[in-house]
DNA sequence: TATGAATGAGCCTTCATTCAT
DNA sequence: TATGAATGAAGGCTCATTCAT
């Protein structure tokens, strides 16, 4: 048992050290123009051998991809423990989640990738993805629960449904970040070419407004605020 | 000088004839996946005509883009010819984007597609691109002008950069169609599982939250807001 | 009469502007990637015209080339009239061949182009190839004279084939032309590197040394001379 | 170890019946209209599989180039143990060449085609030139040897630049040989249709008129030689 | 477990030439 | 005479995946 406990240790060892590999040649050039020659040399293993730890391209592009999930698990892990009210840690999570995406472009980059409509069937489908289920209910439920932590202590207004609010918080500054990523790479010759303020501040502005339409009081405030629909 | 101009409606005519084959092509699998023999065999024209027509495959896919703003141009003029205060034009405006990615989702896929990592940098060279400057500028100046309107009209904050709002809707709304799409075609097996309320509703509160953090008197309300940044 | 005298002149000067213009684009680039679209564009008509004025695009580049022989057949005939020792006309045509192809690389090029496997067939079957024959036999014509004069002054050899010489002549300094421009376009990288004289130089040596083998004393001189097949 | 050395040798097989079967493509057809397609067929194997053991098309037909320089170089090494005179071998030399030209062709065709402008560039950027730099080394050097030869037995005029004089011999023959060879595929339609002698003799002649100039005695000679430039 | 040779379907683009008007 | 839209065949190259060893 001692062996095959050995075994499955060097299995993992060397699962990571691929998938290390992958990283290297990914963040070095372009999710999309790797190719798995370039992996299998840069992991010094033939082509093959990468096929017994990945059934395919997409499965270890997953394995990178949850990677950063636990990065940015870890990151939401800290916030949760900073003992703030609600509405101050969503924008934690809010800003924390910028500067994953900053810090780690390419882990932000490989999760839009697996996303897109080429593989997002695969995804799918995939063992590996099937296998990262728990880590990404994780991350929502930091969310989640800083939700009911700001309901409870006031600075969340009580006619949110948590869930669509978690949903809402991720996918907006998911996109909020797609654009920043797109300007930093592209120059600002795309959409928006007036915006002249640096655009982190704009993502954190955007934070701040997402949040101060979540305070409690804007129900009696602003009149216009009386047909939300949230259950 | 007849001739002339029948001459140029004709070419424009057949012009528009293949972008409708290529629209039924794409629209019938999936934009990564069709091919310029595809298109011109749809069309019942050689692919070097296509060639004719369209420099390149993304200049072709651009000009069915182009086609999705001018619906979306069309869409955000009824809209501003509304009458209202400026922070509900703002949340027409969200919503009606919503409805058109919901109404034409391959033009919003198209969108998406050309502005992914494998092509952006060839469409930002692209002719095409640049000679829809001025209908991507037009659309963004729906959203100035609503801005602006807003600011006069007291319904919106005045300590909002314009530009950095226009690109916070745009961005943020963007990002929640492109979940709503995902679990639209992947089923929610995708993140945040847990939400069971219809993901249109989830938008349109979105758009609600937002546009309530965007209320004159959040300033006064909520003590955390007085560190806002915006400029 | 008037008329037609009239419209034969301008379809020559029609012609003749094509060439101008295919001259132009290929000068600019490389005659191999040159194009009828590009030639129509630079002459400002449509590429259909150019079918009228040019069976072919090989037709339109013999013309070039005949434009080519032209100034070189001007050039030798100025050499011709130099009255000097047959020997030495040899030399001087030599050597005017060399700076015709430096000053005029490009219908050098054109000449060695049209000469290639891929076109010689279609070439040989060209009217217009057939309609410069008389130019082609006139530049030969020039040296068969010189190589007459040259044994009638007792400067060359009696025992040549004149034909034949005036063939060694042509095709020999032609070799040293493609290797000359070669060097030139494409650096010392390629054979010989270790030729540090400057080219230019090497090309006259070669004429020298050609023309020096014609002398007629070489024949008692050189034992090994004595087996000379020539007729 | 033996493993990998059968393995080894199995590659090397399997790299030279690729090019075995381009050669037998190349050759029934002519190298300008051969394609990959058509050698994967010959070679009974797919597409991908040549671009395993050859990056490029070009590099394929450096391989078959490469072979010819072999067959070369074998010549040149049985003349360079003939113990002659160094004029006699130079002579050797252009002969042998000749008759490579002639009873390989298409190996020569194969040299002039990777050397035309369209492919130059591209050849000279290719590994697989870079590897055969040696090879044309090789065959140079055998020239400068006779020439070194000839000078110390006084059978070579002292006043040449031995690798200028390589140069010329190889480029004023390749300019014969190309002759030759056109004048065999297309008949003698082409340039100098008055020469009926054989062009073989031509050949033959022209090697011997220009080792006649390199006579050493030629220098007392003949007048016209005294400005000879050779260093 | 590890190899790496082989696959093969796929794809965009070019361009000389034709022909109806 | 002039146009220019249409043709269509051709061609080099990529790469995830498989499988015999």
């Amino acid at each position: 048992m001692g062996i095959a406990e050995r075994k499955e240790r060097e299995k993992e060892q060397r699962r990571s050290m691929i998938i290390d590999a992958a990283e290297r040649v990914i963040f070095a050039n372009r999710i999309d123009t790797s190719t798995m020659d370039q992996i299998a040399d840069e992991a010094e293993l033939s082509k093959g051998t990468l096929y017994l730890y990945f059934k395919s391209k997409i499965d270890l592009y997953l394995a990178i991809q949850e990677r950063g999930m636990g990065i940015l698990s870890d990151k939401f892990a800290r916030v949760i423990s900073e003992n703030r009210k609600g509405i101050d840690l969503l924008r934690r999570f809010g800003e924390v989640y910028f500067d994953y995406a900053n810090e780690y472009p390419n882990y932000f980059s490989a999760e839009m990738y697996c996303r897109s409509q080429e593989f997002v069937e695969e995804v799918l489908k995939s063992d590996q993805f099937q296998a990262t289920r728990e880590k990404r209910v994780e991350l929502v439920a930091y969310l989640l629960r800083a939700i009911h932590i700001g309901i409870q202590d006031g600075s969340i207004r009580r006619d949110v449904n948590p869930a669509a609010l978690s949903l809402m918080l991720y996918a907006s500054i998911n996109g909020m970040i797609q654009v920043y990523q797109l300007r930093k790479n592209a120059g600002k010759s795309d959409l928006f070419p007036e915006v002249d303020v640096p655009l982190d501040h704009v993502v954190h502005d955007f934070i701040r407004i997402l949040t101060d339409g979540l305070h409690p009081e804007i129900l009696t405030v602003g009149q216009s605020v009386v047909e939300t629909s949230l259950i």
